[in-house]
RNA sequence: GCGGAUGUGGCGUAAUGGCAGCCGCGCCAGACUUAGGAUCUGGUGUCGUAAGACGUGGGGGUUCGAGUCCCUUCAUCCGCACCA
């Protein structure tokens, strides 16, 4: 009987699924492990091998947990709020909610199909009322929260409120935008509005301007992670700065303590580092700076960690959004001072970011004075200042900033020099940023080291009253506010233009129907085009919906409880489950989704919820699995085409009549090698990877494909181009080559393998296996199925020796179970033990590719001894089922039993297995030492003595230390290891 | 520029500081065959007929012993990027 792994897994995916072999109960005496997988979004195109990498590992791990005796958590989802669904539905009116259902259903089919070990039934979806039901819970419990530095944590905003009626705000200390200071009276006398608006500054949910990344093309803002390299991250539309009242995040507050906590986990530390730069912590002073005039009595703030430099200021620069600009730039310079904020303005953050380097800026016409010395400086703006960091103005110490250097070298400004390198160093040049050297021209810093010399310097800045030290972070508050449809309702009504949080019995607030999903023509956000709210004409709704980030910022408590209805999820489910044991997931997220989900955890912590402020212990990022692309070449023939310009490029395309002919790879190749460096004078085609079977392209399949190049001549025999022209010789083979290209795995680059396929044709197991195989878990890899027949081969291999009558295996071809239960021998034994240990250290260090090489090894050897014994073959099962599943319970149902085989222990591991037979000898050396000589030769006891009491006397290194053991190796050394 | 990671056969990769290349792909040879995308056996780092020598990006160091640890340098990939 073959192995016939199509019906075997179908068979087996419907019986879990029929008697919910893996739900999870959450009352259990056995310990709990929760391994979580970042729920995908559901997208149009499904799945690619790539997608279930992490998947497979996760369910090895919660497979292999089972085993153990865990009570395992291991859900999955689906982030289904998003954009591509949206986008659809604007452009056919779909309502998003059917494309996401559709999406799901064919996630669902496909995930199925790979047999994993999924608590299906605490499935949740973010787009589900009554998943977003808690997701608005939550910002609505946010909104009523402020964050005090006193207590460290976010408290109710009540009890600042019963604090501003009984005190005013002199004695508190909370994170806040900066606020008048006002007294309980004050405070009574405030007007409704001027109430709200003062609490607004306190909110960890506020409603606040701000200069935020807009995005025209999509007509909604984007948080800064959102963005990438100045254009959006979905879509890849250019990004605009644009002051604009918005929901937003106070996650500043969290800083500290999102920096303080990645010491707690074990997260990678590549991972680690990007949120740490992410948070950017930098410890400095904020100095003022008076302004020199006799109307304005003003001071500008600006923010240095170089306070030792204060005596090198040459000048300082406001950002151009800096609320000072106005107020202080003389009448002569007022013109080319508004036309350069109003120009820095309108440049897109692409823009800005793409010239760097270039220098550009406006003197103010106004002076500050020098708080040491006196002296004045002048003022000017520039936007290498940020508006947004800092106090959004700098001192600049041209001889010890690169960035100052540059803008005074462009204005001609003087470059006081107040270190001395203790290198040699030019100051035409370049300026010296070095945190080292002594202090000169400096006053009562001189002769000091940079470091003393900081610390000074912010004594004397403290002592005068200038300013003091500071903490600043790169972090920035997180725009919540979307312009979108799809996403959740911000559960926000107005009453007299004051924002009231929704009340909870009115949660959840509900999409509600649109008849398009775009904005209006006013510009509104689609949701000011709903006419079924509850309260319309009553209240007004906040139109804007929350980010993609909101729903899976908590996701993973959901899932400890997902139906309960009346909490986001019990108490005593979440002391139950806890946090996440192992959580996997792609290192995209890094400053994203996992910065977020980790700032909703500390919250809901604070207020008491949960008992901890971590939502996983341990994080793993699987790498990505890469595609594998097939391009042909579209040569030139007739146009030379040497200089690889994009103009000439444009050119020719316009030409399609010069390029009607398609040539073999081998040509390229032959002229890459004789042209190094030269580009190549044709145009590289994706060619779906079905079309290209090792290298060579069906070519008839391939116009097929694309029948526009139906007319096009396929070169297949060699030849070499001669001033951009393409001269054949005949020669060659009579192949049409197609050239590999390693590339994200995407449907526009036609190299998508679907799991589907690799099911079809292989099965499950083997796909679980092959993609484990493939190379480490943590690894970015390509894609490759000529590899898979050796898996294959393998689970063939397995099922031979269990059911072929040759291999000595269970049962007959007839089905006939006959299996021996004889005492195994040694070998067998220890090739099992062998196994068992490998395995096991292999899925706690999470080296799954070489679980695989192991299994392999060990169904070789019991091949190679023909064993047949139930006291070897049923343990192979079962550690072998979190790697194949459906092929060891079908062996270990036919081997007689009825209960799954995900639910039997682990087996034990027996050192005297390995040990006994071990070539390990216990040998005793001068009566006080013992030594384990460990033999691959053959060697009588005197023999060995003598050895070692060579190796005693040449390693003198051995003296009043006991060895270990002693490793003899043929004709080589004595290796002693200590 | 800053930060992180990675460099080992034709390819994917493996080696608690202890015989480098396990396992798989590919390739070569053979067996069996209704000639096949089945199965099995043997071989396969480089040079050399061989004994042997040389081999983990380059250079240096620690060590009895280094792919592994340290320093340095080069290359590739991935993040971040005017954060004062």
């Amino acid at each position: 009987m073959d192995y016939q792994f199509k019906d075997i897994e179908k068979r087996w995916q419907e019986r879990w699924a029929k008697e919910k072999t893996f739900a999870a109960k959450n009352d259990s005496s056995k310990p709990k492990y929760y391994v979580l997988d970042m729920f995908p979004y559901p997208s149009g195109a499904g799945l690619h091998v790539g997608h279930p990498l992490g998947y497979i590992a996760s369910d090895i791990v919660a497979r292999y947990k089972r085993h153990k005796g865990f009570n395992v958590l291991h859900p999955m989802g689906y982030d289904s709020f998003g954009l591509p669904a949206e986008q659809y539905a604007i452009q056919t009116g779909q309502h998003p909610k059917i494309t996401t259902e559709q999406n799901i259903a064919r996630y669902r089919e496909q995930l199925d199909k790979i047999g994993f070990s999924f608590d299906w039934d605490r499935e949740v979806q973010t787009s589900d009322p009554k998943y977003y039901k808690w997701t608005q819970w939550i910002f609505i419990q946010l909104f009523n929260s402020y964050y005090d530095k006193k207590t460290n944590k976010a408290e109710k905003i009540e009890i600042l409120i019963a604090e501003f009626e009984k005190n005013g705000n002199a004695n508190v200390n909370a994170v806040c935008e900066e606020t008048k200071t006002f007294s309980a009276a004050d405070w009574k006398a405030f007007s409704e509005k001027e109430k709200s608006d003062l609490l607004m500054n306190y909110r960890i949910a506020y409603l606040g301007e701000a200069y935020v990344n807009w995005c025209p093309a999509m007509g909604t803002v984007l948080a800064n992670d959102e963005v990438k390299d100045g254009v959006s991250e979905r879509g890849g539309y250019p990004v605009e700065r644009k002051l604009m009242k918005q929901w937003s995040m106070r996650i500043t507050a969290y800083a500290q303590r999102l920096l303080e906590g990645l010491d707690k986990i074990d997260w990678t530390d590549s991972l680690k580092d990007s949120q740490r730069y992410w948070i950017g912590r930098s410890e400095g002073t904020s100095i003022k700076f008076e302004i020199k005039s006799e109307k304005l009595k003003e001071s500008i703030e600006v923010f240095t960690t170089r306070s030792d430099t204060i005596f090198g200021v040459s000048f300082v620069t406001l950002a151009p959004e800096h609320d000072l600009v106005s107020k202080i730039t003389a009448a002569e310079h007022k013109a080319k001072v508004d036309a350069y904020v109003v120009a820095s303005k309108s440049r897109s953050e692409r823009e800005r970011q793409a010239d760097v380097k270039k220098v550009s800026g406006e003197f103010t016409g106004a002076y500050v004075i020098h708080p040491f010395s006196g002296k004045q400086i002048p003022i000017y703006v520039g936007d290498y200042v940020l508006a947004g960091y800092g106090t959004g103005a700098v001192m600049a110490v041209p001889a010890h900033d690169e960035r100052d250097f540059r803008f005074a070298t462009h204005f001609s400004l003087a470059k006081p020099q107040v270190i001395t390198p203790n290198r040699e160093h030019d100051f035409e040049k370049d300026s010296w940023d070095e945190k080292e050297g002594k202090l000169i021209n400096s006053d009562f810093l001189n002769g000091l080291e940079v470091k003393a010399a900081i610390k000074k310097a912010i004594e004397e800045i403290e002592k005068k009253n200038l300013g003091k030290g500071k903490i600043n972070f790169r972090l920035r508050d997180a725009v919540f506010g979307r312009q979108r449809y799809w996403g959740e309702p911000i559960p926000i009504f107005y009453k007299d233009g004051i924002p009231h949080a929704m009340p909870e019995s009115e949660l959840p607030l509900v999409l509600p129907v649109v008849d398009k999903y775009l904005p209006t023509e006013d510009g509104e956000p689609p949701l000011a085009r709903a006419k079924d709210w509850k309260y319309k004409g009553q209240y007004e709704y906040e139109q804007t919906t929350m980010p993609g980030w909101a729903g899976s910022s908590w996701y993973f408590l959901r899932y400890e409880d997902p139906h309960n209805e009346k909490e986001f999820a019990s108490k005593k489910a979440i002391d139950y489950w806890q946090n996440v044991d192992l959580y996997l997931g792609g290192s995209e997220h890094a400053t994203g989704h996992l910065l977020y989900v980790r700032f909703w955890t500390m919250f809901l912590k604070d207020m008491g919820y949960i008992n901890f402020d971590e939502p996983a212990k341990k994080l793993i990022n699987q790498g990505m699995i890469q595609g594998v692309s097939e391009m042909c070449c579209n040569t030139y023939m007739t146009h030379p085409r040497f200089v690889g310009t994009n103009e000439e490029w444009d050119e020719e395309l316009k030409h399609p009549e010069r390029n009607n002919h398609f040539v073999s790879y081998d040509a390229f190749e032959k002229f890459e090698k004789e042209n190094p460096g030269l580009p190549p004078p044709l145009l590289e085609r994706n060619v779906d990877i079905s079309l290209a079977k090792n290298a060579e392209l069906n070519i008839e399949g391939f116009i097929k494909w694309r029948p526009e190049f139906k007319d096009h001549e396929f070169i297949c025999q060699g030849g070499f181009w001669k001033s951009g022209v393409f001269h054949r010789t005949g020669e060659g083979s009579d192949k049409f080559k197609t050239k590999s290209v390693v590339e994200k795995m995407s449907k526009s680059k036609y190299n998508v393998v679907s799991p589907d396929d690799i099911c079809n044709d292989f099965g499950a197991d083997t796909l679980r296996l092959y993609e484990m195989f493939l190379g480490p878990l943590e690894q970015s890899k390509p894609w490759n199925t000529n590899g898979i027949t050796g898996v294959h081969g393998f689970l063939k291999k397995l099922w031979r020796l269990y059911l072929s009558p040759a291999g000595g295996g269970v049962a007959h071809a007839t089905g006939e179970v006959a299996v021996s239960e004889d005492a195994p021998t040694k070998a067998e034994l220890k090739t099992l033990h062998k196994t068992i240990k490998k395995i096991s250290e292999d899925i706690e260090n999470f080296s799954f590719n070489t679980s695989v090489s192991n299994f392999m090894i060990c169904v070789n050897e019991l091949t190679e001894q023909k064993c047949n014994k139930r006291a070897i073959l049923e343990p192979l099962l079962v550690i072998l089922s979190p790697y194949a599943p459906h092929i060891t319970e079908e062996l270990w149902s036919l081997l007689g039993h009825k209960e799954s085989i995900a639910l039997v222990p682990f087996p034990m591991f027996d050192e005297k297995h390995l040990v006994e037979d071990n070539f390990m000898y216990p040998i005793s050396f001068n009566g006080k030492m013992r030594f384990n000589i460990e033999m691959p030769v053959t060697l009588t006891v005197a023999e060995i003595e003598k050895i070692v009491m060579e190796a005693e006397q040449t390693h003198k290194y051995l003296e009043g230390k006991t060895p270990k053991k002693v490793i003899i190796v043929p004709k080589k050394i004595v290796n002693i290891v200590v």
